[in-house]
DNA sequence: CGAGGAATTGATTTCCATCAATGACGGTGG
DNA sequence: CCACCGTCATTGATGGAAATCAATTCCTCG
């Protein structure tokens, strides 16, 4: 996650593949093997955990740029899976050769910085479920989402291209999606935000802060 | 956390510094910035986080030969606080020495390998936070804490030194005490593990497992 | 022996899950 | 063009898991 884009323009093109996914497929199984790094390119998708009786935690969403994880440019086997949120465009280059671009120190650089990145929001997730409410959970998300959706997007009018559903949102913040429509119900009535057609309108972001800030 | 043991054996001694620690003694704050990298070298400690109203979340437990983080080999700061479980021995040594000896492909390995760890023991609390029962939670925790506890001691009888009281517990798996203390109970009564005195005795291990597996 | 933190236990409340029904779309095919 | 269907969102009623409040009791350690 983040930092993809250094590596990118360090890199040739002759080592790499692109892909075009639909949205909904699976990308990458937990388990799987692969010689390749991958890099979301185009559209969303989100890495998640699946128990044996179907529960699911999504991890992390990706956005264009993403790496799916620092730790799979060393590894070889995916501890997660990856499925693709909107139609999705990837890039997958060989972890040898990303591997043998690692002599460069800006490449070195820029892959501690996702480290490190990947790490602090790791934690700031398991604060958030761990010890925060229905309401903050979810506002914790949205703030989250937008900070790097305004990092690809020009936002006009507090209006941010969103295109997670409910359910999306309930295995993000663990939560059931039922709940969730009840608490953005309550933050539509409050004027905080409004979720609808893919598109998230802040009405209150001090409000909306307030709840999600968790310090 | 973990891989800290080669980095260690790698370093010269002149450029260290040790130190002890009283249990209960905070070692770091967040956001605190330090020209050193941390390494616990004896007892236990903990990873937090404090939100402003005074809820803490644990993050995750430090044994001996853990890096408090991959990440702060290279950020000069830090995004969580630590604390001594017990008495603590630390050692800390310059970051710009450490990152000096990433010239060495063992070192690099090493810290590598200690990331995806990182990243991977993250994402299952994440899932288990989100996902997981009261019970469910705590038999991971468990569960996660023996595997570790295993590889620094000699494990007879089922019976694991383990040194965190019921908040410990409660704070890193998202409940209130009282109801760690409910499960543990329970636990108790059902034959599964007794804790008291400093010791885990695990009566149960099948159903242990089958409790904290998350798949 | 006494004191203070830790654990246990009970009573009650709160929050969220679950179950279930309905409505709003959007696409698809007759 | 419209009936049909599947997905998603909303809403109500109910249940259950964990939090909260409040005493004790149990240890540990001066």
């Amino acid at each position: 996650m983040g930092g993809a884009d250094d590596l990118a323009r360090e890199a040739g093109e002759s080592w790499q593949h692109h892909r075009i996914v639909a949205a909904g497929k699976q990308i990458v199984a937990r388990n799987q093997e692969t010689p390749d790094v991958f890099v979301l390119c185009g559209g969303w998708g989100f890495r998640f955990l699946q128990l044996a009786d179907g529960r699911r935690q999504i991890l992390g969403f990706l956005l264009p740029g993403d790496l799916f994880s620092v730790a799979s440019v060393f590894e070889e086997r995916f501890h997660f899976s990856v499925k693709a949120l909107t139609t999705v465009q990837i890039s997958t280059m060989r972890r040898s050769e990303v591997q043998l671009r690692l002599k460069s120190p800006p490449v070195v650089m820029a892959l501690a910085k996702a480290c490190s990145q990947e790490a602090e929001s790791s934690d700031r997730i398991i604060a958030t479920l761990g010890r925060c409410s229905a309401e903050e959970r979810i506002a914790f998300l949205l703030l989250h989402l937008m900070k790097r959706i305004a990092a690809h997007n020009v936002i006009r009018d507090q209006r941010y291209p969103f295109p997670l559903r409910q359910q999306h949102i309930a295995d993000a913040v663990g939560l059931t999606s039922v709940h969730v429509s009840r608490v953005l119900g309550t933050f539509r009535d409050r004027g905080i935000v409004e979720l609808s057609n893919g598109v998230l309108r802040v009405g209150n972001l001090p409000d909306l802060k307030h709840l999600g800030s968790l310090n």
